[in-house]
DNA sequence: CCAACGACTTGTTGATAACCCC
DNA sequence: GGGGTTATCAACAAGTCGTTGG
């Protein structure tokens, strides 16, 4: 199938195929061989002493989230508060809390920064200014060589060792230290590193979970905290280290050095593909219109590549309190880089290709898309969509007060839409079932018999669907292929598009069919009537020379045809429950197109590596300025990027009541003194947020500031929207949003914990550090996924299981010290005689109980910690494919255990990255 | 400056396919 | 060889952020 196709871009050599990526061939077949082993053995984890440990007063994690959530839901899971745990180390210093001499001292220390902004850093006093001329003068510099630099910068990072500056890491990891200081001086600094230590609680920020449940509340981060492992190296570390970032003196310790080295060879070879790729707007600012000419990409510049020093900046706040090496294994580090021979190959091919375009389809190297401007395509063909099948009615009569009703075909749909969703919880909502009532009602009409929701009675109709479903289940296998074959050919037209040439699949070419409206969480409009979508309704976008697909209804046309290239959609229309907003046709996530922007999109979040140390200095400066709105800024700002959270744009009421850092309100946020904040509120999709943080102290007091005055439901950041936020990051640093950070800090988490936590070992070990940095990045960005209805039966089976095992145990401990004393075993459980076993058999089987017993007992934790833990969501949206697939290559892990089938495809374009790519 | 658009990314979920263990 | 899991994918909701017009 045609899919597969696409999917398998990568791998395949030949053009035949979709094939997207050439290059990494050779990468990828490595990988194929390596990736024999099969069972990866992710889920294994650490163990779980060390979270515990962590729970309790996580060393490094400050934050707690908790999770799961869903605020609707009554779901019992609330609790999980993960900590992601921060480094608190040292790192922080850079963010250096306005009040720490040190931080001046740090500053310059971590040096890192680039001198043209550093320069602030360096002096810290007279910052402001400084920094501000300065800063603009990077930002020029910097749109201008922003391409060059990334080609560049990894030589030099590699060289200088900059990557590990604080700056890089992530707030939370900062803030930590940076209390830390602030609080106690000295003191902090030890603390960071020791997560056991006592000092503890001071400094770092414990998160708490908030007393609800059970261990669920612990906070995630808690749980998976890793090792002392680091105390110890925070401990040789000096005073002055302190100023240091953790990164930093990981490093050293650690084997980063030694990848770095293979990385300058590599250089050169660094993405180069990208590059070409890229080039539209990519850089600086969405500002669409090209300013700047087209971007070429000027090498020499390398002035930027920072001379970074390490600081933590980079690392991500949370993590950086954290800090500790897994301590995996105990291999020394043994990092290869040699190996993967894949990169280097054929990239070179394919650059020369680059416009095959015509030829069959070949898809590999995509290129031009944009040459100007806005423009996204030259050409475009593509056949429209497909739409639903009209309804089929099937008779079953639901009852009105008892008795069976006629319905017409309109309005059975209807019936027949809520009858099915029965056992969901929508089926017992208050708001649901009015809007569907309203709705219903409208089809029925004035006079019709069914007046009250009460005296409908959908199970006839429920039955039927279920009958249904039995009877589709009990298909033969041969019926239901031969079912999906005959779906495939009828939208196999669809499933492709033709962009300047290349062959490209189509994201959802499928019109949505009708149906209830499902909104997430509290909804005014759930249980509405999402209407059938007609031909009319539709608007198609298509190449001016290419053929307009033919309307499927014969007497309907397309509501309109448009030639628009500097959009990407194939088609849209209104979205019936909010006639204001649109539903797009656009191309799938293994498009050239879709992988462009998504590498700009890493590539911006990259280049907020070189910003964010003065960026935190910035409005670390600001938690105290005299003007409202610029504290506000400031605070919201840190909050943005210490905890990961959305901007937070104002919402009609005619939506779920959700909010973002822009919109929290007062009851959003708790003081708990002395310098903690408890978040509460419902995000994105109506997920629980609920964290306590430790922050530093301005913070502190501007958060009570906003908050005095004000009642519950008023907005903390009054004198903030997201335009005004952004158009002020936007002067820090060109194209920068709120939401670069979240990228950012996810890419450079992944990026530095792998870095400090693979130790060598076997691919299942390297698969559970992989997983160890994917759950961390889940749950600072806080990605949620409800637990699902079987849950709490595995784990009593589990339980059984162990305690089984437990009794097994006991009876071989027994016969052990009978066979000792020489007596036969007792009899087991049915009464019959054992058979007597030498005791250093005894002994072994003892020994393989246990080892089963903790095996058992690690898996059920692991999965008891990821029970509301979603990985799947940063692994698609936030980390960049280029830190893992680098990984892959010098760790030799096949990258087939980190991406699935379509992450392979979506990230075609990261696979020849370099091995020695750091983010 | 702001609200209304408009386009595109991010996020969770449910159905299914694939897998695994007894 | 079947039932329970787990992984994968599509569906589609819900965000973000830029633009535009008044």
């Amino acid at each position: 199938m045609s899919v597969q196709a696409c999917s398998n871009p990568v791998f395949d050599e030949d053009d035949d195929g979709p094939i997207i990526f050439k290059k990494s061939t050779t990468v990828s077949k490595q990988n194929k061989s390596n990736s024999e082993v099969k069972k990866s053995s992710c889920q294994k984890n650490d163990g779980q002493s060390e979270r515990k440990a962590s729970n309790v007063c996580s060393p490094s994690g400050l934050v707690s989230i908790s999770q799961n959530n869903k605020a609707p839901s009554p779901k019992p899971s609330l609790v999980k508060s993960p900590v992601t745990g921060t480094k608190a180390s040292t790192s922080s210093g850079s963010v250096s809390p306005v009040k720490s001499p040190i931080t001046g001292t740090k500053a310059s220390t971590s040096g890192k920064v680039s001198p043209l902004k550093s320069p602030v850093v360096s002096s810290k006093t007279s910052v402001s200014a400084a920094d501000q001329s300065k800063q603009s003068i990077k930002q020029n510099i910097a749109s201008v060589k922003k391409e060059e630099k990334h080609l560049v910068r990894s030589s030099a990072e590699l060289d200088s060792g900059s990557d590990d500056s604080e700056d890089d890491k992530p707030l939370s990891s900062r803030l930590f230290s940076g209390l830390l200081k602030g609080s106690s001086n000295n003191v902090s600094k030890g603390t960071i590193a020791s997560p056991g230590s006592s000092m503890m609680p001071k400094s770092k920020l414990s998160l708490k979970r908030s007393s609800d449940d059970s261990d669920d509340e612990k906070p995630l981060s808690s749980k998976f905290q890793v090792k002392p492992h680091t105390a110890a190296s925070a401990s040789k570390l000096s005073d002055d280290e302190d100023e240091k970032p953790l990164a930093s003196r990981l490093q050293l310790n650690g084997s980063s050095a030694k990848v770095a080295q293979p990385g300058k060879s590599n250089i050169k070879d660094n993405k180069r593909p990208l590059d070409a790729v890229s080039s539209p707007g990519q850089s600086s600012v969405k500002r669409p219109k090209v300013e700047s000419s087209i971007p070429t990409k000027v090498k020499s510049v390398s002035v930027k590549s920072e001379p970074k020093l390490e600081d933590d900046d980079h690392i991500p706040i949370a993590q950086r309190m954290k800090k500790d090496g897994t301590g995996t294994k105990p291999l020394p580090t043994k990092q290869k880089v040699t190996k993967f021979v894949s990169t280097p190959p054929k990239k070179t091919i394919k650059k020369t290709k680059k416009v095959t375009k015509t030829s069959k389809y070949s898809k590999s190297t995509k290129v031009p898309p944009s040459s100007g401007e806005g423009q996204k395509w030259t050409t475009l063909v593509h056949n429209g969509v497909i739409f639903p099948p009209p309804y089929k009615p099937h008779g079953v009569k639901m009852l009105y007060k008892g008795e069976p009703v006629d319905l017409k075909p309109e309005e059975e749909e209807v019936a027949t839409m809520f009858a099915v969703m029965k056992d969901t919880d929508y089926a017992t909502k208050e708001k649901f079932i009015e809007n569907f009532m309203t709705d219903w009602k409208k089809i029925l009409g004035k006079d019709h018999i069914i007046k009250e929701f009460k005296y409908c009675d959908f199970t006839p109709i429920y039955e039927w669907h279920q009958r249904e479903k039995e009877k589709k289940k009990q298909m033969t296998s041969e019926e239901k292929k031969a079912l999906k074959e005959e779906k495939l050919k009828q939208e196999e037209k669809y499933m492709w598009a033709i962009v300047d040439g290349i062959k490209e699949k189509v994201g959802n070419f499928r019109v949505e069919p009708p149906g209830l409206f499902r909104g997430r969480g509290e909804h005014p409009k759930m249980g509405k009537l999402k209407k059938r979508i007609l031909p009319s309704d539709i608007t198609i976008n298509i190449g001016k020379d290419a053929p307009v697909p033919e309307c499927p209804v014969p007497g309907q046309s397309w509501k309109e045809v448009k030639h628009d290239n500097t959009v990407t959609w194939l088609a849209f229309w209104n979205d019936p429950i909010n006639p204001r907003e649109f539903k797009y046709v656009f191309l799938a996530a293994s498009s050239s197109l879709k992988g462009q922007s998504d590498k700009e999109k890493y590539e911006k979040a990259r280049k907020l590596k070189d910003y964010i140390h003065t960026i935190r200095v910035n409005y670390t400066k600001d938690f105290t300025s005299k003007d409202v709105t610029k504290r506000q800024i400031a605070v919201a700002t840190y909050l943005i990027d210490k905890l990961a959270l959305r901007a937070g744009n104002e919402k009609d009421d005619d939506e779920a009541d959700t909010v973002g850092c822009c919109t929290l309100k007062v009851e959003n946020v708790n003081l708990i003194p002395p310098n903690s904040l408890e978040f509460d509120f419902l995000g994105k999709d109506s997920i629980k947020y609920h964290n306590i943080v430790e922050v530093e102290p301005p913070v502190y007091k501007a958060i009570g500031q906003f908050k005095t005055g004000k009642s519950d439901g008023d907005d903390i950041f009054d004198k903030l929207d997201t335009s005004k936020l952004n158009a002020h990051l936007k002067e820090l640093m060109p194209g920068l949003t709120a939401k670069v950070f979240r990228t950012y800090n996810a890419s450079i988490t992944l990026d530095e914990m792998l870095h400090k936590e693979t130790q060598g070992g076997d691919v299942p070990e390297k698969l559970v550090v992989y997983n160890h940095a994917n759950k961390e990045v889940a749950i600072i960005c806080n990605h949620q996924r409800s637990v699902s209805k079987s849950h709490s039966a595995q784990m009593s089976r589990l339980t059984e299981k162990i305690n089984e095992l437990k009794g097994v145990l006991d009876g071989l401990k027994v016969d052990l010290s009978r066979a000792k004393k020489g007596k036969a075993p007792l009899k087991d459980a049915n009464g019959k005689p054992k058979k007597s076993l030498a005791p250093e058999v005894l002994g072994r089987k003892i020994a393989q109980t246990n080892a089963k017993i903790e095996k058992m007992e690690r898996d059920m934790q692991t999965k008891e910690d990821l029970k509301t833990v979603a990985l799947g969501t940063s692994k698609i949206n936030y980390l960049d494919p280029r830190i893992s697939v680098a990984w892959c290559k010098r760790h030799e892990v096949p990258i087939e255990k980190i991406f699935n089938k379509s992450l392979l495809a979506k990230f075609a374009w990261a696979m020849d990255v370099a091995p020695s790519f750091r983010f």
